[in-house]
DNA sequence: GTGGTCTAGACCACT
DNA sequence: GTGGTCTAGACCACC
């Protein structure tokens, strides 16, 4: 059951399904949770457990494999690539965050809001996400 | 040309122009920028410079106007509701910015990155578009 | 009917009916047939010409737009990438033809024909195929 | 080790390993360079050779005994088939090359190149491979 | 068992 | 009109 993928689908989200699924697997190759060579799930698997069609899983997954974060082998299961940088140094990490921040930022601009004020709403967010 | 409207599509951008639109017309109004009975430029002018087709502007209108921000007049250019109240205060203004926010700190947790990395990578993101 | 983008179906080849399409109007590009900001038939309008499910088209052209050779404009028909820099000279699109040939190399090396015969018939090849 | 097989896979190839494999035995037949009577690798030694799947390899000798190519022989290895002519004329091995060729000359033209130019580059290819 | 391709057809969002 | 997403389900190729 758990195989330690952990992919949850946000249904409120406005992005579809296999964009999701892109997202949550390159951050979770980025992070070095999944390591080169190690096999993803099966589509099948993966549409039954999430109650999607096949195709939804198949399209992110070959998505992936475009991008080369994944690799094909034929009539095997799909894994992460040999030669895709696994686990990346958290300075790189740190670079998948900034499109989202710099939205953030942006908005709080046109909202004249301080960097203060801003600041500390983002320290209060990312406490309520990760109570340790 | 230059009505202190100050909007600028971001083609590259993943929502759509008529989404940008009624954000940064909220945003504005939100902080006080445009007021009460301010009127806003008429949607075959706005189309023109933005080179875009005046249905798109016209859609944003019309959203805006059913939430209450705006408000129609018989042939004459639309202008922010009278009884909207404008300017709303600044602790109000910043649950605005708590989507994006929230989607940040949710990234930053699967990339496994620590609160203080998270923070001070927004707070120069900050400085930067707002170096006063 | 004729809108010059010419493309039609190998239904005896191997390759998928999507990856002839990514090829085809590759390879266009390359040779400078379709130029930047051209715009491209309508997924609907070649379904129809190619009876084939919109889908199968829709899956090329998103390909094409993920390899940087398209660009989606939300609503309007995809076009050629503004960036993409179409007409390449023919040095590098020789480079294109590459691949193929070498495989016709190793084949020849295997089957331990001369240089000179492999050449020969690849010249009579070619002068079937455009008989100009 | 060397036992004058002399097969390696193209990981990368798009073609099916069990077809990498008939072709390559084929072409050797034809060439003269197995010839009637020779026995070829067991299916167990190939599969641990080339850490591939022995029905993979299976299925490749059994194409190759149903084309008349190889033999089986009750728990004997089996051999490149008796009846079989082996070493083809050169002109008739020529033909095995034709499709790829084709393919090439079809590439060549969409590319709008030359047919100096594609010749010249085939013969400098040709060179690489056999430098003799 | 694995992934890939394709069709039929619904429904949505955007211009 | 444009493209995008998704489902249902058939059929194929490969290991």
């Amino acid at each position: 059951m758990d195989d330690g993928f952990d992919f949850h689908l946000h249904t409120g989200s406005a992005d579809p399904i296999y964009r999701q699924l892109v997202d949550h697997v390159r951050r979770r190759v980025a992070s070095g949770q999944i390591r080169a060579g190690d096999e993803i799930p099966s589509v099948r698997d993966l549409a039954q457990r999430l109650a999607v069609h096949p195709m939804t899983i198949s399209k992110a997954y070959s998505l992936l494999e475009a991008e080369g974060v994944l690799e094909r082998r034929r009539g095997l299961p799909m894994r992460v690539a040999a030669q895709h940088r696994d686990a990346q140094p958290a300075a790189d990490r740190l670079q998948l965050l900034r499109p989202t921040l710099e939205r953030a930022a942006a908005e709080a601009r046109q909202l004249q809001l301080g960097k203060a004020a801003a600041l500390r709403l983002f320290g209060s967010i990312l406490d309520e996400s990760d109570p340790s």
